[in-house]
DNA sequence: CGTCTATTTGAATGTACTCAAAAGCGGTGG
DNA sequence: CCACCGCTTTTGAGTACATTCAAATAGACG
């Protein structure tokens, strides 16, 4: 059941079998089904989650309607609006899953707890924030910089697994580009590598 | 000497007078002048800093060697870069002076130390990176979803200070688009606000 | 005052978007 | 088991926002 939490806070910090056990005590299991909301805008995020099975979108809407994904998460990844759940107030991020999904969850009272109890994972939670921040940092400037074909491509690289499990309109959402676009990007992928592999 | 980075440390946490003056022993002045750098990209950031004056700018380099800017930042804000920082490994920014500047800064042992002897940092140090991240990701939505007009707008409002101290060019890479055409979205502002004052 | 840099202006171009429609694909019920 | 429905992906034409390159103008500083 922590197994995979374990090893994914052991990638940062080293605590005592009873520190463990102090942690699991603080821990929900939450299920949801395909394609429902977690978290949406305009509430507030009373907790945080790792996922144990599952994908989840993280996006934000605009004005139009239009879904701007912040990221993917799948099995061992944190999720949860940050800002909402520490500043507690109304927040902007949709959190929805793409697939059946189960979290262990922390609320925010356990939380603190946590924190004030082990403060090893003030030190965990920061690097975790550090390295988000840090991705997010790369991707604005990928996006900025390079074309939608380069960034695609990337992000099948990256995330081999996502592209497996979710629907394209999503990914173009995440590297930025309209659905449409995307799909006339890889076509002329294909068009590509195609030419490339007739060298017979 | 002290009186700035004091006041943006309550913000968050709150020290004794023993910790305060325990954190400033930590703490070293450094100055630049204009256009020095003071973190190029390759290099492993020795510390963090708190600008007590000046600003300076925060950025990227691609390919063909165009700026992405990051952020600027003026006094009373920290800057460095975090991941070469914690990780200990060469980082890919910039940061340079855009005016003559000092600094307040504290290196690597010494932040370790200081997250030792007062854990509350820790919790400082979360808060900050918190909110950057949030910032960033603000913008990305931003970058993505509306106009580079509406994006200039938002960045004089946000920023006037900014506005007043750096060149033109610098503000068109903070928003994503090209000097050129930061100066075509300002003559068309213009023609629009002159239009509107002519109802005399 | 002259030089160097920053900003503006213009023309041609390109990358990505919008809207509309067709094709593909998967699940479900008859 | 096949036919149909809904949803996703593809394709195409027209358009828009922003870029590139080049040149002119304006500003800042010694």
């Amino acid at each position: 059941m922590f197994e995979l939490i374990d090893a994914n806070i052991a990638k940062h910090i080293t605590l005592s079998p009873q520190e463990l056990d102090h942690f699991h005590s603080f821990l929900h299991v939450k299920k949801y089904k395909k394609k429902q909301f977690i978290l949406q805008a305009g509430e507030t995020s009373h907790f945080q989650g790792f996922i144990t099975k599952g994908c989840i979108k993280n996006y934000i809407l605009d004005e139009k309607g239009h879904e701007f994904i912040m990221y993917f998460a799948l099995e061992d990844w944190w999720v949860g609006d940050i800002m909402s759940f520490y500043e507690r107030k109304p927040g902007n991020l949709f959190i929805e899953t793409i697939e059946d999904t189960e979290l262990l969850t922390i609320d925010h009272q356990s939380n603190e707890q946590l924190l004030h109890d082990i403060p090893q994972f003030e030190r965990f939670f920061r690097i975790l924030i550090q390295r988000s921040a840090y991705t997010l940092q790369q991707r604005f400037f990928n996006t900025l910089s390079k074309p939608a074909e380069a960034r695609y491509l990337e992000f099948v690289k990256k995330y081999p697994q996502v592209v497996q499990r979710v629907p394209q309109q999503l990914i173009a959402s995440y590297i930025g580009v309209t659905p449409e676009f995307l799909s006339k990007v890889r076509a002329k992928l294909a068009k590509k590598s195609s030419k490339t592999e007739a060298g017979s």
